[in-house]
DNA sequence: CATGAATGAGATTTCATTCAT
DNA sequence: GATGAATGAAATCTCATTCAT
């Protein structure tokens, strides 16, 4: 949990501190579910301790919607509602701007997911429902639905990044599937199945919906809507996978 | 001055050849190797003729790599032999070489799985195996795996480009398989789906498992392999669709 | 808001300081340690009549060693250890800064070796020996050995540096030797020279060796080592002077 | 000899150089005194061979009289007649258009009067005289007159290049001086002398009346004349050395 | 007094596009 | 047809200076 916040290595590593804590007045508008860092209220100007806050929302949206080399600085900075220096008073460069918009936006969702595995009492189907419905519901929340894009098109740029997102988001979810789904087959609700394979084939669809959704889906009438086709993927899947008992 | 805007523009914004099998004519020589060259074997030198082709293929390869606007004109033409100036010869401008690239790489591949329909002449599922295993295949023996990516990830950047897409591959490869579904269904193979759906539901793994292979894949040790993916996946989805005799 | 242009304005160009003795800490509160500080004994920080003196300190390092356009403010102010915002309480821009480095930093200097002439008892030629011994190894113990060069280097820049260098050190250095030297022919210790051409033969090896030693010399093994220098430059200059009974 | 123009680099390392006569030693200076390439007529828009002297021309300009920080490339572009872009067309950066005009404007002065040493008939006395006159008439004509007091400047922010310099000048002209007056001391021209000292005792003032009449000068009434002092000084050396029966 | 967040002008560098040869 | 030198707009990043706290 603390995760999250940990890559945004705001300011330079000479961050004075000299004075204790004051001015609890200032605080930030906090989003839905990211913690606004509690601690440490700030103390200038401005919300500096929101700023950094305020420049990733506004990268993630810029870089998800035109790319990180198509989109520029002014307009991130723009949209942030500061100028173009500010940037560099909290990202030491656009490249290191796009790590902490991935990394700050998406791992908080597999958060709140590996949550939902924990206070599960149902049987591994509903579970899995779950999970996916609000996987997808969260990036919509958020405002990061483009961002999975934005990986996948920046892989070959920033080996970096791609490994990043592999090891905190894909690894990640595709582990919490998989021990739903080993559940499944221990409990007699799934059939004996090669659970890695399923990970995927049950990943896959939504992964690809989410990417359209962010791409061509406005481009694309006869293309599914999100929600529906998670909904009727959910239902092929759990055929496919269901013991012959409950089938 | 009719030298910028010469004949020879190649690949232009028009042909649109929705309709069925066919045109071989429209974009060009889809076969790898084709020695034109008639009259004149001194010279060295390409022929005229070859250059868009060549210069498409280095923009496909680039494009595809790093994306559009980290990609530079120079490494293009240098790719493709020859220099900077000529690449304003046969295209107005990058984004005219874009949408050619595009075009060009994939509209010959979704004529080749249209065709396979037409000589069909076994089950649906084995047809269904048939125009999935062969799409996957030409997309990485043209070279041209990493188009999807890319439009996608201009989609929003040259909408032009994503409904041309749209149109010419997406919603032609959604008919081709709604229509062997419709098929499968008619002949008593798969049980009463919902074509569309299950359409969706075929390609979207397929999809995937394309993008994942051009961008991610290198740095997911635990993804899947593309070849083995989509047989799972075929399995999976025919157990799904399977009507009651059949299964 | 008189804040700005307050009373401390430390130094000026104005304290030419060409009279008596001492003071070479004249422009700024010479104790060192004076804690005013009445009322709450705790606080650490240093007293504020230092700050000048620190941030001059820092700038004649830093800009002695890269060049003024090439030091950045943010780093004078760390290494006086105080804020980017300080450097203004105390100087109106980065040029006062650079101006008051300079100067506070030679002109001290010239008033020591002004200073050995008034106590003069021996020789014309000892003198002169003292004189630029210790005009060598003054700039040395203050750590301003880099200030000619600095102000050589950026004299096109700022002609009125420049101005008040030539007038308040070149100068005084030159009618110091100048004295001396007349006084040597005065007393027949040397041969009827022209005292100006002498003067300038005189001083000039000196100073090169200084630029030099604050330039090159860390890449130049066969460079000079000052001391020595002076002193062979010294024996040559004075056989080259000396009189005819003397020699 | 060879020395002189590698540096340059002109171009990029892709240089297709399809074309005829190749050319790549165009740029540099390697005649004695800069024969303005008659031979070799341009053969594009403008003349792509003598670009880099025009820029390294306009850099030595600016670069000696501002220094190297203070700048900025756009100025020097316009004093070489062309836009910003194109002076990367031959340096890849400031920085090493800045190399380039260093060494590009002093090598070929060292070479010069590297030769005057092989032509020579006179006694050592005659040759150091005209070694040093010939040495600061160069840096005069050539217009370079600035670039030892660049070299002394930027010596700490481009070791590199300081000891370039040192090796490439510096030592070569000491080693030059050397030479000779060790011939003056073995023909009993001069008396028995350490040499090396010696050579830094010649040459020192003579570099310190370059950098000052390349920086203070102008503002320095008193300070001498470069000419006048180079005389007079070698007339004070040459009394110094002077064996008992030349005296 | 001091701080350091914020600004915005300006510098270096890149690159799509043009055009003389 | 081809070339590649040249351009200049635009992008990233820096930094002197201001000012709310």
């Amino acid at each position: 949990m603390p995760d999250a916040d940990r890559t945004l290595h705001a300011v330079e590593p000479d961050a004075e501190a000299p004075a204790p804590a004051v001015d609890p007045a200032a605080d930030a508008p906090s989003k839905p579910s990211t913690p606004p860092k509690p601690e440490k209220p700030p103390r200038f100007r401005r919300r500096k301790g929101a700023r950094p806050e305020e420049l990733i929302s506004a990268a993630v949206a810029l870089f998800a919607e035109q790319g990180f080399a198509a989109t520029n600085l002014k307009d991130v900075a723009k949209r942030a509602g500061v100028s173009k220096g500010t940037v560099y008073l909290y990202f030491r460069s656009k490249e290191d701007l796009l790590r902490a918009a991935v990394r700050t936006s998406v791992v908080p969702i597999v958060d709140v997911v590996d949550e939902l595995e924990v206070d599960a009492d149902g049987t591994a189907s509903e579970l899995l429902g779950t999970l996916l419905r609000r996987w997808v519901a969260e990036f919509d929340e958020r405002g990061v639905a483009g961002v999975p894009k934005l990986v996948m098109a920046e892989a070959n740029n920033f080996p970096e990044l791609a490994e990043d997102y592999v090891s905190s988001v894909l690894s990640r979810v595709r582990r919490l599937v998989a021990r739903v789904l080993k559940r499944g087959v221990r409990d007699g609700e799934f059939a004996s199945i090669d659970v890695r394979e399923a990970t995927h084939l049950l990943l896959a669809p939504v992964f690809w919906a989410q990417l359209h959704g962010a791409s061509l889906a406005p481009f694309d009438d006869g293309g599914p809507d999100l929600a529906d086709f998670v909904e009727s993927h959910l239902a092929y899947f759990l055929r496919s996978v269901a013991s012959k008992e409950t089938r």
